[in-house]
DNA sequence: GCCAACGTTGGC
DNA sequence: GCCAACGTTGGC
């Protein structure tokens, strides 16, 4: 799951109170699909990007499951979109828990030269996507490069 | 700040 | 339903 860091960091979900937040403002159609998708329990990549080191800084845990995203019907929020009413909501948000910070970012750049991660969805070109999925060995394979 | 690669919008 | 125009994302 991605974030830019000047917005929204690992740094600032694990300074929360309950070190918990609503993943909000997810406007792409394949990212809210994945992000339906998620079990509780499930675990996910804390991706900073557009910033000046792109690469994955932690680990979240989902403790809720996909329900309506409330910025979607808020005029003021820059999330707010009129297509999506309460009777219809067209965006959901997950809520995720902070899990761990790692000592040091494991960087795109490092992620690129890996063999078993080559057919990533975030390694593909031209990818854009704030949320996609990890396959259980490119999981372990990132882990295993802390 | 540039630009490639997308997704979305809206006229027809 | 096509497609050009436009806006956005995100690495560099």
């Amino acid at each position: 799951m991605k974030s830019e860091p000047n917005t929204f960091s690992i740094d600032h979900l694990q300074a929360l109170p309950k070190q918990t937040d609503q993943w909000e403002g997810v406007r792409n159609y394949q990212a809210r699909n994945f992000m339906r998708k998620m079990a509780l329990g499930d675990q996910a990549f804390f991706y900073h990007s557009s910033c000046e080191i792109p690469g994955i800084v932690g680990i979240m845990e989902i403790v809720e499951t996909a329900y309506p995203d409330m910025t979607a019907f808020n005029p003021d929020s820059p999330y707010y979109d009129p297509k999506s009413t309460n009777e219809n909501p067209r965006w959901y948000v997950v809520k995720v828990h902070f899990l761990k910070k790692f000592k040091t970012i494991i960087p795109l750049s490092k992620l690129k030269t890996q063999a078993p991660l080559q057919e990533m969805q975030l390694l593909k070109p031209g990818n854009r996507l704030s949320i996609m999925p990890v396959s259980t060995q490119e999981w372990q394979c990132i882990l295993s490069l802390k």
